[in-house]
DNA sequence: AGCACA
């Protein structure tokens, strides 16, 4: 099983910066996943924040979870990636904290191009009920009606930035200055007060999602996106309150990375918890998958192992 | 100890 399974984030061309090929394969990913919106975001906001970068196609706002996840669809993975990094902890809103941090897809936001049912693609996590898009683009890229002058100050948006009007060179703003260090991330790393031994007997079979118990019901869901935010390969978290305990799951980029999670910080202290140290363990269920008992009994024993999407 | 989301 420890194949050396299909890349997940499909091989961009080295930021070498003008080797680039012209217009990306059509199977490269370049859709960006976003997270880290306040709850009453609207995807309007999302459109607005990224109807001025290069390449900017689509994008789309899911209410399904207790976050909000934004999917934005670029001309090319290289544009996708540009945004990608201008994105990540851009803090889009101050009085809720909320600072975004972006990933690639793993799939191809699919945009709808009228009403016509062509149902069977698959946008990335859930089926859409809720396909948006960008709304009525008939243009090749969307050009601003002008209402903006300029961009939003204190954000990423480079000086140079200008929606191109007539010739389209998706590239034109690649090799961007350092955009990251515009936007400070709020969400301070941080690093655990100790260490309690930990025992943990029942623990599941390894997967990239961690499972993170003995937490007391006054845990700060900020001090766990302070620790576990900067730990490699975070994907993303989700904090339950189950009466007077909390419980957390927290989703890596792939296994490795959950394992070393796992290891680094179990029995890790969390301050504002009043249970010594947490206890971290892998989840029964990875995020986002469901599990499958009786419906695939083809595929029974590998919880961390996705089912990588079938590219077709 | 407590395992959601799809």
């Amino acid at each position: 099983m420890a194949g050396a399974g299909p890349p997940h984030y499909a091989s961009w061309p080295p930021p070498a910066g003008h080797n680039l090929p012209p217009m990306g394969d059509m199977d490269e990913v370049r859709t960006i996943f976003v997270l880290g919106f306040p709850p009453d975001v609207k995807e309007r906001e999302l459109q607005n924040l990224l109807r001025w970068w290069p390449g900017y196609e689509a994008s789309q706002m899911n209410f399904k979870g207790e976050q909000p996840m934004g999917f934005a669809l670029f001309s090319s993975a290289a544009a996708a990636m540009a945004a990608k990094d201008a994105l990540q902890n851009l803090v889009f809103d101050h009085e809720t904290n909320s600072t975004l941090r972006a990933e690639m897809a793993k799939k191809n936001l699919y945009v709808k191009r009228g009403v016509t049912g062509m149902g069977t693609e698959t946008p990335p996590f859930d089926q859409s009920k809720r396909l948006r898009t960008a709304g009525d683009f008939s243009t090749s890229h969307y050009a601003p009606p002008g209402a903006f002058a300029a961009p939003p100050p204190n954000s990423w948006v480079p000086q140079s930035f200008m929606p191109p009007a007539g010739s389209y060179d998706p590239y034109a703003g690649y090799g961007l200055p350092p955009l990251q260090a515009v936007a400070q991330p709020i969400v301070a790393p941080v690093a655990p007060a100790g260490y309690v031994p930990m025992q943990n007997t029942k623990d599941n079979p390894p997967c990239n999602t961690l499972f993170v118990g003995n937490l007391g019901e006054s845990t700060s869901e900020a001090e766990l996106r302070g620790i576990f935010s900067g730990q490699p390969g975070f994907r993303q978290m989700k904090v339950l309150r189950q009466g007077r305990s909390t419980v957390c799951f927290i989703e890596f980029a792939d296994v490795n990375s959950a394992i070393a999670v796992h290891n680094n910080l179990q029995g890790a202290i969390v301050t504002s918890s009043d249970r010594g140290g947490m206890r971290l363990q892998y989840s029964k269920n990875p995020f986002g998958r469901k599990k499958e008992f009786m419906n695939n009994h083809q595929d029974g024993g590998a919880p961390g192992v996705p089912t990588s999407g079938t590219n077709s």
